[in-house]
DNA sequence: GTTAGTTCTGTTTTT
DNA sequence: CAGAACTAAC
């Protein structure tokens, strides 16, 4: 690919944007404005003019984004030796630096990472130790004010009620002790990935030095979405020469309510003197009105970067609102619309989208669509991560990677059931305390625990001399998948599935989930230059596997909430359930900025329909299983007049009957080709 | 150690 | 209303 012809065909703006790649610089990308080709292409770029490929570093979120990148870019660079760019997300780099480097802040190499459900049961271990039988808090908004705390480094906003001022008191003594816990279990969570780095930066600047020299320049994108201790992260890796380009959209920041900080974006300029600042407003997926209507809503945002989007191609037809009775004609509604607009339109149910604020509007949609044979899927819900049958088997996987992984030692110790219930498993954690060892090490000495019957210690014993055998088998990395496979035959893990679930559909599926995740390592152990279980047991905490199954459920219809949707695009949107104290939702509209994230989420759902978009809401609603009223969203009457069509049931408009015609001529014409 | 019955509580999600 | 999480009784 001829890199140059390439950025001959962009627009000015985006041009700019390939070419200015010294010193600061914020891209400020609309919605649909090419923003991706514009970071692909300037990497290239970057390359092409004789950057080594090796010091681009570009970070994003998700490991989607960061695939997508990096298959654009090898196309353009293919062929020039040179290798590609680093392109990872902020948690994968930081977990590499870490690898290398940790030990430096007295952490041994092989810690573990512990994902969301692990850091829930860790918690409720921590709990019971300390004996606080107090149940009128969840223990996940604990955690969310932990996570939180470790992202924004403030601990909290001030207590709003005395539920929070309870949270923030058990916070405060269980944070501690939490972060002690994960320090002997030699584990760290996703948020410290970030902040050891960081500390690790901080703490040793000939460290942080080596990083600078490397990496000398750097993108960021979903610039928005960064927070307080990402945002620490990439200003010292930028360092004096400040060779960074950021890539985002406030009007598209819609994390707030999980650390990401709009401040960020907004106050980049300051924070980087001399900062180039390129807009990119021209869009290339709306029709006129549908941009119209965006630009509409979003201006009533004041904190905001003034942007305005526009098209050079055609207005298209006009935004329709529909006022359903209730819920389940709105969702039949849909459906009927969704039939017809494909017949006539010539399109696929791929081209449709169902964008709403939470899950759980999913379910009156689905029962519509799956009436008139539609085929649809969901986006969103319990993840393959989550499946019983997985995390079990990752737990054997983490203890025999990491001995001191106490917390997979005890998952894994009585599943399936060896006579190691909660009495047993109590008694080995307190010899392991009092002894100050890992809990592996008091089932190998379980003999010495007086207070075990000969049985129990004896089956402990066993254990830890079954993880002991394995952890040798494992260093045969190229076959690991055959050793992972006899693990599973030998605790007889698919009787125990088979038994737990007493459907043969259900224990099959879960069989089948198994079976992939034995191949996923066997996999892994193959194509992977320098394979090693406990770089296995990382692809799947910082997630890959699950999104290989997103993919598949891409047919039908796209049920998907405003955050799940944010850079998606479908030819044909509806928004639906755009009620007050649902889009804004309740707990939202209490602040102005809460009020703004909702309105930058309304203004996500509309952008992402490029050629009809449909916005509902209904008159009740059935919440709680008591029925209510409910009032039209405010941020309907944002939306100018004249680029609006009113529907009901009784009067079609003018485009229905326009839409009629076209498709009587279309019959007409094709009886006449015949 | 399991299971049936009861209470409670309702956004958004990535790594 | 429905699903999760917890309790009490086998």
């Amino acid at each position: 690919m001829d890199i140059e012809r390439e950025i001959a065909r962009l627009n000015p703006r985006q041009k700019e944007a390939v070419l200015h790649t010294e010193g600061p610089l914020l891209i400020l990308a609309g919605a649909g404005s090419g923003k991706t080709r514009v970071i692909t292409m300037r990497a290239a770029y970057l390359l092409h003019r004789g950057a080594a490929a090796q010091s681009v570093l570009a970070v994003t979120f998700t490991n989607k984004a960061a695939r997508e990148m990096r298959g654009r870019v090898s196309m353009m660079v293919r062929g020039k030796g040179n290798g590609g760019p680093i392109i990872s997300t902020f948690h994968s780099l930081c977990l590499n630096i870490l690898r290398r480097e940790i030990e430096h802040l007295g952490y041994r190499k092989d810690f573990t990472i512990y994902d969301t459900g692990e850091q829930i049961s860790l918690l409720r271990n921590i709990l019971s130790d300390i004996r606080f039988h107090d149940k009128t808090f969840k223990i996940e908004s604990v955690l969310e004010r932990i996570s939180r705390s470790k992202n924004d480094y403030v601990s909290a906003a001030a207590a709003a009620s005395p539920e929070d001022d309870k949270i923030e008191e058990v916070t405060e003594r269980l944070s501690p002790k939490y972060h002690e816990a994960l320090r002997t279990l030699n584990a760290l969570d996703f948020d410290d990935l970030l902040l050891f780095t960081l500390r690790l930066f901080r703490e040793h600047p000939a460290v942080l030095q080596r990083y600078r020299d490397r990496f000398r320049y750097l993108m960021v994108d979903e610039y928005q979405d960064t927070n307080r201790v990402q945002y620490d992260f990439i200003r010292m890796l930028a360092g004096e020469r400040k060779n960074l380009c950021v890539v985002g959209d406030d009007d598209q920041s819609i994390y707030g309510w999980r650390g990401a900080h709009i401040g960020n974006i907004l106050d980049f300029e300051k924070d980087f003197p001399g900062t180039a600042v390129i807009r990119l407003e021209q869009n290339y997926r709306s029709t006129g009105h549908i941009l119209q209507a965006a630009n509409a809503v979003i201006k009533n945002n004041g904190k905001r970067m003034e942007k305005t989007l526009w098209t050079a191609g055609k207005p298209g037809p006009r935004v329709c609102i529909f006022r359903a009775a209730d819920a389940e004609e709105e969702a039949r509604w849909v459906a009927d619309r969704i039939s017809m607009i494909r017949f006539d339109g010539n399109l696929r149910w791929e081209d449709f989208s169902v964008i709403y604020r939470a899950n759980l509007f999913s379910k009156p949609f689905e029962e519509a669509l799956r009436k008139l044979r539609i085929p649809y899927c969901v986006v969103g819900g319990t993840s393959y991560f989550e499946n019983r049958e997985i995390k079990d088997l990752a737990a054997y996987l983490k203890i025999i990677a990491n001995p001191r992984d106490d917390l997979s030692l005890l998952r894994a110790a009585n599943v399936p059931k060896r006579g190691l219930g909660a009495t047993a498993l109590g008694r080995l954690s307190k010899f392991a305390q009092t002894q100050s060892i890992p809990l592996l090490e008091a089932f190998a000495r379980a003999e010495e625990i007086s207070e075990l019957g000969a049985k129990t210690a004896e089956s402990a014993e066993e254990f830890s001399r079954m993880i002991g055998r394995y952890q040798a088998v494992f260093q045969k990395r190229r076959v690991m998948g055959d050793s992972f496979k006899a693990l599973v035959e030998e605790i007889r893990y698919r009787d125990y599935i088979r038994e737990l679930y007493k459907t043969p559909e259900a224990a099959m599926r879960k069989i089948e989930n198994l079976d992939a995740f034995i191949s996923s390592l066997a996999g892994y152990a193959v194509e992977e230059a320098a394979p090693t279980l406990q770089g296995f047991l990382e692809t799947l905490a910082l997630s890959d596997l699950m999104e290989e199954k997103e993919e598949k459920t891409g047919s039908g219809v796209t049920l998907i909430s405003f955050h799940s949707a944010k850079g998606l695009e479908f030819p044909v949107v509806f928004i639906c359930g755009v009620e007050e104290d649902i889009l804004p939702h309740k707990k939202s509209s209490a602040t102005a900025d809460g009020v703004e994230e909702e309105r930058r989420l309304f203004y996500v759902g509309i952008t992402r329909a490029m050629k009809e978009l449909y916005i509902t809401y209904a008159g009740h609603r059935t919440k709680y299983g008591k029925q209510s009223g409910v009032n039209p969203s405010r941020f309907l009457d944002e939306i100018p007049g004249e680029v609006l069509q009113r529907l009901n049931h009784e009067t079609p408009d003018a485009d229905d009957e326009e839409r009629f015609a076209r498709k009587s001529l279309a019959h007409i014409k094709a009886i006449l080709g015949e």
